[in-house]
DNA sequence: AAGTTAATGAAAATTATTTTCAATAAAAAG
DNA sequence: CTTTTTATTGAAAATAATTTTCATTAACTT
């Protein structure tokens, strides 16, 4: 496990395969900075598929840049939710889990929740009727409520296989 | 705006009018109690279309029943949430919001949420093909992964018609 | 009417998240 | 490359929703 020191900045810079390129570019169109931590976070972000809570990816981060703050990381999950790059869930389990729009998308799933045990299955089947559904939801919605429609959730919840055995 | 007393308890259970009958059935039967401080949250859950949080229902059902204490809220919404009674959603803003299944039932809609000022639109559009589409994933998913599908969640984020008129 | 035990409410505890603020370091300017 | 500007950071404190504790009360049972 490397970390990152002020020292390796520019070997660790966008560009060179630790990163997809293109991270720097969305932050500073948007007015922001690309800074160590956020690269830190999105490293962590990138590498997972699972969802991650935001101890989760500082405990992550962490290893990676050891003097990154808890609070740092709270803010640079919220930022990349406002810039529609981060999916914010609640599972009901009182912490907000986080996944890149940059994997939802590559690997289009939603999920269903386990209310015993809070597993979490993502699931891909029925993408197509679902895209079907969605386009024309979207488009109809849309146009009624004049509503600019930037993300969704669907989420089924329901009792596991195993929470089904162990009854 | 009636209070409910002890001494108009019997007056005031379920089955005379104020409340829906059946409310005391399914609690006895999943070997809980009608009280009470149930009686007037349930009361105020089954009077509103607007999505409560706790703090709301609390302060709603003060008024019926003044010795009500917060925390028998939060306990009675987690329970009706455990029976499947009441849906729970977060839209976002740092706290739960309820809604009875029974509402959600009689008037099947889903919800358009604003990210910039919160607002939640209920939209109950498209809900022939959505039923078409939720049948066959519910039929699929519950036979795939074997998971007893329950309740479901779909909501769409975005940009609501003030919002985008201000920008 | 008395007994059993789930339910209650006040206060304390917990915990995720946010705010404050002085110090730091990106990007811009010179 | 150095200086300037200003976004960003992290530690600590503050906040706020929710949960836990525990002695008391009141539903339902007998």
């Amino acid at each position: 496990m490397e970390t990152i020191t002020n020292k390796q900045r520019k070997v660790n810079m966008p560009g060179r395969g630790m990163m997809s390129p293109g991270w720097g570019g969305k932050f500073r169109g948007c007015g922001y900075r690309m800074t160590l931590p956020r690269q830190a976070i999105l490293n962590v972000l990138q590498k997972t598929k699972k969802h991650l809570s935001a101890e989760d990816v500082y405990m992550e981060a962490h290893k990676i840049f050891p003097h990154l703050g808890l609070t740092t990381v709270y803010r640079t999950l919220e930022l990349l939710t406002d810039m529609g790059e981060l999916n914010k869930f609640d599972f009901g389990d009182g912490r907000a889990r986080y996944e890149l729009m940059e994997i939802s998308e590559e690997d289009h799933h939603h999920h269903l929740v386990c209310t015993k045990c809070k597993r979490i299955i993502n699931y891909s089947d029925f993408v197509d009727e679902e895209l079907e559904f969605l386009k024309r939801a979207e488009k109809g919605l849309s146009k009624k409520y004049n509503f600019e429609i930037n993300n969704h959730i669907i989420q089924f919840y329901g009792v596991c296989d195993k929470c089904k055995k162990s009854k």
